[in-house]
DNA sequence: AAATGATTATTGGCATACCAATAAAATTAA
DNA sequence: TTAATTTTATTGGTATGCCAATAATCATTT
């Protein structure tokens, strides 16, 4: 652990304040009272205070006092190394669809074909599992790019280093690579490149969503079977809405 | 202005690392060498660290030194400010739409509750433009919350501060703040709590893109009859699906 | 010479004390 | 009584000092 201690005091905080009925613009409780409260100086709890305030929810008024800023309710976890694989999935199933239909409107015929040119590395290569693994980064990114619109590539580009970045996710992809899921996955590609080509904005959208859907489903019964310690990180796979 | 000390002790303190050629891994000055650098003492220097550490930017080890955790290229200030109006608008009605079909699926009594408070707040205190806002951006942050979906909060939260952080989308505001469009925007939120309350999927998604696309043909109303400078932020806004 | 243990120096952690801005209360003038 | 002014109290802002964990150095032993 050896968690720094005004991280900690700063949960405290939060969990009082949500304990008591402070609203929203309400003054909150001085740095002195929580010092008090909590038995520790009061350098501590202005070090919480500042960690409250750089995460927007309270604001700082010297002289006069602190403020609730924001619901705390809205605590966005940006802790992006401790998001669930299936939780992250769930997301991309929902917004790449989406941005597979958006891209099915105004992608280039380049682009089609440098997606095109995608999917052969994918079959080829298939001996270097990264090389794979990039030509599949490649090809959803690609397809972002193609919708002209810089807020969902940048979205997408945000998910992706989330699954990048993520212990969790890799374990359980170390443990795909010697399987034959990669086939199902290029089919899926393919399937999705078709309605791209058509200009099929719904078709695109559904091709999407069942591709993440068989990889959602192939990555569950693959911790589901012989992986114990994925506990915890099947919490968030609630909705299968479509 | 009358901004904290420690924000812009925190603000040198990336400048000093960026003229520096320190690597990620690499430790970087002491407290008390920056302390000594600007004139400050150790805890303002202290309290900047904080902020750097809850940015991620650096690592604090208790008698051993700062680290240098993620390189600060990742300046997304700059591009934020860049995204027009209409790109963002764009992607928040892909997006927001399928967050809200996720959330009719499993949203609490809980929040429902709180969705209509949040109605209310929004309908009776259109005094104040910035109440308004807030409980507006409430709003929609609590639905994505419902999802229970954190990535799915957090994408829609880093939405929102996108615009909130955009000098155009002000100018655009503070426009409309003296017409009655608010009331059109209410009902479409009204419309959305409606099918949330229904349980109905696709329902909610309907009307949260309707109701972006509503707030999009409003701004562009504005922008389009007397606002000669938005030129250059209407190029992406090419997909009008569904 | 190398490994091990003790010592010292460095570095962040935390607390106390005083300063400055704001807000509240008391005083005074109209 | 009311308004303006002064005074006082409250609250966050900043600096200094000492503590504790780590790392570096040196002495000791093998």
């Amino acid at each position: 652990m050896a968690e720094r201690l005004y991280r900690e005091i700063g949960e405290s905080i939060k969990q009082e304040i949500a304990k008591s009925n402070i609203k929203v613009g309400d003054k909150l409780p001085t740095e002195r009272v929580y010092a008090e409260l909590f038995g520790v100086s009061r350098t501590l709890v202005r070090e919480a205070f500042i960690m409250l305030e750089i995460e927007e929810l309270i604001e700082v008024r010297k002289g006069s006092g602190s403020y609730l800023k924001n619901h705390l309710s809205l605590k966005a976890n940006s802790k992006v190394s401790d998001v669930g694989p299936f939780e992250l999935l769930q997301a991309r199933q929902e917004i790449e669809s989406s941005i597979a239909a958006c891209a099915a409107l105004v992608i280039t015929k380049q682009e089609l074909q440098t997606l095109q040119d995608l999917l052969e590395i994918e079959s080829a290569e298939l001996e270097t599992v990264e090389k794979a693994n990039n030509a599949d980064r490649d090809f959803h990114l690609l397809i972002a790019q193609s919708t002209q619109n810089t807020v969902l590539l940048d979205t997408a580009t945000r998910l992706w280093d989330m699954r990048d970045g993520n212990p969790m996710w890799k374990k359980l992809h170390a443990r795909i690579q010697d399987t034959s899921y990669h086939d199902q996955w290029l089919e899926d590609h393919k399937k999705v490149l078709v309605q791209l080509r058509k200009r099929n904005a719904e078709g695109a959208r559904q091709a999407m969503w069942q591709h993440l859907e068989n990889v959602k489903q192939t990555l569950f019964k693959l911790s589901d079977t012989d992986a114990p310690d994925f506990d915890g990180y099947l919490f968030a796979q609630p909705h299968t809405s479509h």
